[in-house]
DNA sequence: CTACTCGGTGACAACGTTGTCACGACCTGG
DNA sequence: CCAGGTCGTGACAACGTTGTCACCGAGTAG
């Protein structure tokens, strides 16, 4: 004996399996006595709709569920928006399914499928694979789509996205006004679009004050704590190393501050990150860097989606989440005049 | 026009809306050309199967679906937990919904609601009331829940809890194995289970080296930094202030360190966290803590959870999930003999 | 050669719900 | 008093799928 039915329910309420129907959907057109009647019958019997079967025959096929896949639902940018995107489907009953990719453009695919499968009435995706022209084939005609963090390929859809390179360009530039000449760029695997982004925002910020680039500065392709370590430990060990880093994702920022202060070099070297992370203003020197806002950007994204959901037509937009910049001291350091001797130390 | 139906299908293919559905379900008694015929008009129409509608006639009603309740999907206890949470399901081709109760209690009647009728296969839930007793009623009779973080009280369920008690007993412990008499406790709401058994480890600890519980060194439903930072200068505003802190939880910790630097005392007294968090070993003097799994905890609830999804029978089990004291620095200051007279300073 | 089995296939009902329509009771206006 | 409309209610089909069963043809044993 599984859950009771809607027949469970008309018997007892001794009407007709409609009327418990129109009940359970709040449709006015009941006389109150059997309404009343078939709400009793509902409490006693604890008697909860099978949404599943519902949607079924509903004219508007709506799940009233939502899916989202992100880098890794466990990093504290997909968990803030995630949470972003839970709230405002909250206001509207909708529930949030997620997944993780984890870089992987296979798993990207996997997911979008199980969940055109449980047709999600929407996508929101922030890509792993630089192409998503499969979502074509993949979801449905009128599922709407909107990727979050980092553009689309071959799909249209509206796009949220933080203004990676002005956001870059404004970091190295704020280490270039604090006298910085030689400074290095720390970047995440090179496939991610953000990561290009912002060494592209790198690369304008050195050609506006008219420095070189210097290839030895840059190191790509770090996408974790640990690499972005032993990359900053072998840059200085280097006989001419920079004065100052500008590291392109947190991890890396992290990684990069712990190899400074393993060569006691974190008030000589300076440092500014994009995106920020708890307790950055608790270091020692607190951390600068270029805040993006995952939170705006996951409310953005849902607003878009339910905007599509409820019909809204036209191109795809674009929107651009602002970042910005918060001092805090490690990317206010001057240049300094002895890093050698400050390593020989 | 939507998506194709098995009906499309199977006029593709010639073949009656029954083999179709053999094929699509891997039955291995359909002729191979038959079956080649359907898979060639399942692709070319990007036929995908509507699960919904699956679940419905399925003699087993499984959704291949549980749902998580947690504080906040946003914060990194239970963003961690979830992620290890959807790693198993995974692995057993099962989705995840979830939903943040940001300590409601209300709202996690909601969501137990809603995500019955969705007909979730199990559910896992850090509980926000002090009674699940209304899940007697809500969730069906085989559909089994475990509860993670928190016990759970009037409804019967796998529980997965960290060893809170003992945790917060060594962490005091090892206050006072560095000479501490005066240790304060900063806790999170009282009306919280773990904050409980945490102050409850505490006053053990206490007890165990025969020292007096101070009242005035007490201070209870702590939630935010603020709250943290806020009670921790009015604690060293007193004429005699303790040596040493026990902070019950991540952003208390957090808050508590932040009021120390703000006094200049954070190399003065020392701290031991209940709960580890990022950039914790970043941090001068790094702090000491407590560290909870979150990840072993998700998983275990998670293999808990299918083990009784998959028919699994027997008493409801207790998972406890070892704490680990880190010694980082924090918790290994001395005494300060001149706490007045640093604080004049 | 017959009876019986077995493997492959399809017709049909059913899952729990909502959309459509028809029916009867009641009211209203001429 | 009757035609026409409105309101409340229920019978029935349908959503997309799977479970059940019956059927057909071929192979096998007696």
């Amino acid at each position: 004996m599984g859950r009771p039915t809607m027949n469970d329910v008309a018997r007892h309420a001794g009407v007709s399996l409609k009327t418990v129907s129109r009940v359970v959907n709040g449709e006015t057109s009941v006389s109150a006595d059997l309404a009343a009647r078939v709400q009793a019958a509902v409490d006693m019997l604890h008697y909860r709709p099978n949404i599943g079967a519902s949607m079924l025959r509903r004219a508007d096929r709506r799940t009233r569920t939502i899916a989202v896949l992100l880098e890794d639902v466990g990093n504290p940018f997909s968990s803030s928006l995630h949470r972003a995107v839970e709230d405002e489907a909250r206001t509207r009953g909708v529930q949030v399914l997620t997944g993780s990719l984890d870089e992987d453009p296979q798993r990207e695919r996997e997911l979008a499928r199980v969940f055109t499968m449980r047709r999600a009435d929407g996508l929101i995706i922030a890509p792993a694979s630089t192409d998503q022209a499969y979502l074509a084939t993949e979801v449905q005609q009128d599922t709407p789509v909107v990727f979050v963090d980092r553009p689309a390929n071959g799909f249209p859809g509206d796009c949220v996205i933080a203004t990676n390179v002005t956001g870059a360009t404004e970091a190295v530039r704020h280490l270039v006004a604090h006298g910085h000449r030689r400074i290095a760029h720390l970047g995440d695997y090179a496939r991610i679009p953000t990561a290009r982004s912002r060494h592209q925002g790198y690369l304008a910020a050195l050609a506006e004050a008219g420095l070189a680039v210097e290839p030895d500065l840059i190191v790509q392709d770090l996408h974790d704590e640990a690499a972005a370590e032993s990359a900053t430990m072998t840059l200085y060990a280097r006989p001419d190393p920079p004065t100052a880093l500008f590291t392109s994702q947190n991890l890396v920022t992290v990684g990069a501050v712990r190899a400074l202060r393993r060569l006691r070099l974190h008030r000589a070297v300076a440092v500014v990150g994009f995106d920020d992370f708890p307790l950055a203003d608790l270091l020692e020197p607190a951390v600068t860097v270029v805040a993006q806002d995952p939170a705006l950007m996951g409310r953005t994204a849902a607003r878009a989606l339910f905007e599509r959901i409820d019909g809204a037509t036209g191109a795809p937009r674009e929107f651009w989440i602002p970042t910005s910049l918060i001092r805090r001291g490690s990317g206010e350091l001057p240049p300094s005049r002895s890093l050698r001797d400050a390593i020989a130390l």
